[in-house]
DNA sequence: ACCTGAACACCGTTCAAGT
DNA sequence: ACCTGAACACCGTTCAAGT
């Protein structure tokens, strides 16, 4: 260890940092808040730093620019819905229709309920050097979808083939719903109806 | 008509407006431009104006603010890819199954060739005063899917009911693989596949 | 390591004034 | 009607300097 770097860690054992211990997790936290009340285009750093009594330049030490930021607060959001739908999901003894339905409602209650953050999930083209998080992020959203696919399969439910490409046409359709629901497309009170015909014709085809 | 009336008009009449005529569809044209580029996010009303050499203050008589002309940007988009789709439509002698296809197809590769345009189209929250636009152009764009739904209730390839619910439910799914895909959640070499199984899906459903 | 303060090059919006 | 120029209050980002 140099002494340079020993001086440093002294700097902060004694101090903690020069505001409250976590600016990184506070910056999070009041960009979650701003988010959910302005939108993404409206979240300004200098504004987040201002709400958090630090510098304008404070942020740039935990997120080399915006993007980074809100990048973050996207990972962030990944994990909540996945959070979200492993907490909504009532398991294989419910049986596959229902299983499959509290899964798509508790996707489409979260993109209305936090239309904004959806918002900036599903428009940030993937960033190549935060992939893996992201994958990972995705792989926890999905595992309960995957695991009702496969649930629904070994109960004769679901046509045999390939877990992941069923779940993902799932995903698909329940995604529309969930999106278009966020922004207004489908008025709050068709809502319900509309994911009902999704998941009728999901399961049953549109064939007679 | 008041002299102050007359006055302006024999002004604008005289010099068509200081740069080439129509300001308004040149901000429109070149907005697209740089969106296509950079993105929604990265496009400048100064920048614009720099472009097209009329000062920064001139597109404000023509968009009240930043929004008002992404708005409009958004509505240009809506047209294009109703045409996009009118364009796609085989009709009903190719067989539902095909025409389905076709609609799809197009909705995609146009969801994946103008990303930021969709990503545009698809965030902006429904604006309450340019609702009626709005729904205009979402009429023209689902216009080809309600004939393709109701062309195959008359074929017996679709079940009977609700045609405007039958077709969004339709709609959800090819939307949901759009997006996706344009956003790159869905690489560009599953794309193909991913439709496939999703149309797959929609049609026979998820029964065995 | 973590933050500050000043500096730079941008923004959107407004408004009196010109033609 | 349509546009200009100046003014105002913001931005993101960088960087030497402090602790």
């Amino acid at each position: 260890m140099t002494t340079r770097a020993a001086f440093c860690i002294l700097l902060t054992m004694a101090n903690r940092s020069y505001h409250h211990g976590d600016l990184r997790a506070a910056l999070l936290e009041q960009a979650g808040r701003t988010l959910r009340e302005k939108g993404a285009s409206a979240l300004s750093l200098r504004e987040l730093a201002r709400d958090l009594n630090v510098s304008h330049a404070a942020p740039s030490r935990h997120f080399k620019d915006r993007r980074a930021l809100l990048d973050a607060v996207a990972l962030l959001g990944f994990a909540r819905m996945a959070e979200a739908l492993a907490k909504a999901d009532p398991g294989p003894e419910a049986g596959f229709r229902a299983r499959l339905e509290a899964l798509a409602r508790a996707t489409v209650d979260f993109a209305v309920s936090e239309r904004e953050l959806i918002a900036l999930m599903f428009s940030s083209k993937a960033d190549t050097d935060a992939l893996d998080d992201m994958h990972e992020a995705w792989m926890r959203l999905a595992a309960p979808v995957y695991a009702a696919i496969a649930d629904g399969q070994r109960t004769g439910d679901v046509h045999a083939g390939d877990v992941e490409r069923i779940a993902y046409s799932a995903f698909f359709t329940v995604h529309g719903v969930a999106n278009l629901a966020s922004i207004g497309v489908i008025p709050e009170a068709d809502i319900d109806q509309a994911l009902g015909d999704a998941l009728d014709h999901l399961v049953r085809g549109l064939r007679p």
